[in-house]
DNA sequence: GCTAAAATCGAAAACGTTTTCGTTATAAAA
DNA sequence: TTTTATAACGAAAACGTTTTCGATTTTAGC
């Protein structure tokens, strides 16, 4: 009942363990018939390399660690199944954690992960992380880092992102030449670099339009679990307060399409009275009615790139010669659908 | 740069490996005073027990594998988070795999978690699988396996599932009770056991009502990545051959959403004219108008049991006190929306 | 047949732990 | 004081690989 070893093999055709284990990797130095040999008792006897024993000798583990804010989560799901697919196409394995969007929570996996001895992280931060001690002791173990989507600028490894801010000017241009006047914000919360430079984009769109940014028509979203509820609850303070909003851009579409869910409770008519453009591209902003407008997010692309930057790195440090951390920017497209119309003039 | 061990720790402290091991650990053959010493100096050197050594000691790696047929789905995602969180309370890492509902691949990725010596596996079948040797070798390697919702009964391990074949009763039994005289279903592809328990349960709901069966009105949706487009089809076909359907019990809500999106696109009045039922639950149920009549499966729930069966059995094993497998049922809840409504009679 | 080169093999160290079992030092019992 | 029990420590083996380097054998060249 106990897995095979080499020396089993070695012991049943009477040569050395060293032989079996470079024949079976096909050294130069083992002769034609003796490979045959070794190859064929291996097959049969079903024998498997004892990954404990090669990972001790060979310091790698051929296993990544993903930590993430959240796994239920349109977006991120399709991260993880570009980062997953990617990573075993490479022979890399995927150990996955959510930090919930919990500082805490993020730093003890990042021990753990470290403790793992994992050959390489990838990470998108947790709404709550203002620290980066945690980050940079990954990088000063030499241990290749790269982060998506929500990143820090501060920290000095590779990055893959989308241009947050532009793709927010877009959305808020596109309001904007449609005819909105005045356009409202649900932005996430205010320590992540994503939400911060789609506020940014926003804001910029606004003034470079010469429309006035009016502060008190930014509503925030913590963008947890609670996303939809936080539509919902910002499309009602909104209504209330600032009757004369006729656009808004939305962080997340799972919060646009809240407000959508609360705006047709009400009765007030998208994209007639409000036009909304959401943000990320979730598959049911296409279903829902009216269907979303949105720009799209290619979360499945950004996993895939964000595996191989980690890959390449992890090469590069195995043959000792690193590279700068490298930032990857990737492309969105705004996707014009229903709850975006040209108003009449 | 070199990763602390405890052979530097006992150089530095003049004592042997043995005792720091020892020490760390809190054996009772340790003084209180270089127990302090030891876990001090280990402290101020930032030391890691290196996995690989302890993997290769001990036997085991504190690591599972999961196989699921899709990661970017609501249920699967949220059974998904289930798993980790509970495993990363027991103190247990997660590999993610993902079989596309491939048997090839599926079978490659048991044999992968097989050569990463992963203490038990977790496996959600895929559509395809209709051969099980590969799960009958992991048994046969005393590995824990624990299979959840897409399970095949023919193999002999625990497993977590719903009484589809229930749920499935109850849902049509709903559309029988408010009225709808002529039923059709959606069902899943054919081999997966749960989707036949689910046609199984809608047929005896028919005939327990003394409705007729007709197999004409049974349509199948490989529920893949094309469920959407392929709940839009036969919404589309159904509407051709049998525009006297005035119910339609449709499995898997993202099927359901597209026959509903179709339908709303031809005019055909929900409920009014067909009464659906989904199967699943998925968040987007819920908002899509009108907001669908689903049957809740507990993905969290579920991922969150059939781990902790597993690491009840990755425990019985090392205590040589293997148990018979054992079958887990979780409660499913009919959840009534607006896409179904009682008929005028 | 002899030397040099090439082909083939194996001994042994190393990776960093854990754990058994024996040894020494100390305290308690006689 | 001697014996016995206990406390504290360490040597060494083991886990299964990989790889270096030296040893042996075979082949080729002359």
């Amino acid at each position: 009942m106990k897995p095979v070893t080499l020396k089993e093999i070695a012991e049943q055709l009477n040569i050395s363990i060293t032989t079996v284990s470079k024949a079976l990797k096909d050294y130069p130095d083992v002769s034609k018939k003796t490979k045959g040999l070794v190859k064929e008792l291996a097959k049969t006897l079903n024998y498997r390399p004892n990954t404990f024993a090669v990972n001790l000798r060979t310091k790698e583990s051929k296993t990544i660690g993903l930590i993430i804010p959240v796994i239920v989560h349109h977006f991120f799901s399709n991260v993880i199944k570009g980062i997953v697919s990617q990573a075993e196409k490479k022979g890399y394995l995927v150990i996955i954690l959510q930090s919930n969007e919990s500082y805490e929570l993020e730093k003890k996996q990042i021990d753990l992960l470290l403790s793992q001895r994992v050959d390489g992280i990838l990470i998108s931060l947790a709404n709550g992380t203002a620290n980066f001690n945690h980050l940079n002791e990954v990088l000063a173990q030499d241990k290749p880092l790269v982060m998506f989507d929500k990143i820090a600028k501060i920290v000095k490894c590779s990055k893959v992102i989308i241009d947050d801010r532009k793709a927010a000017y877009i959305a808020t241009q596109h309001l904007i030449d449609i005819g909105c006047k005045r356009i409202a914000h649900f932005r996430g919360a205010l320590l992540p670099q994503n939400s911060i430079d789609r506020f940014l984009g926003y804001k910029k769109a606004l003034l470079d339009n010469d429309l006035p940014y009016d502060p008190s028509l930014v509503y925030i979203c913590e963008c947890g679990d609670m996303s939809f509820e936080e539509g919902k609850k910002n499309a009602q303070l909104l209504l209330e307060d600032h009757s004369d909003v006729d656009g808004i851009f939305i962080n997340t579409d799972l919060v646009a399409i809240g407000a959508l869910t609360e705006f047709n409770n009400q009765g007030v008519k998208i994209p007639e009275d409000i036009s909304i453009v959401g943000f990320s591209n979730w598959f049911m902003s296409s279903v829902i009615s009216p269907t979303l407008t949105t720009i799209d997010q290619p979360g499945y692309l950004m996993g895939k790139t964000a595996f191989k930057q980690l890959y390449k790195e992890i090469k590069a440090i195995k043959n000792k010669t690193p590279k700068a951390p490298k930032i990857i920017t990737l492309d969105t497209e705004l996707i014009e659908r229903e709850s975006t119309k040209q108003h009449q003039i």
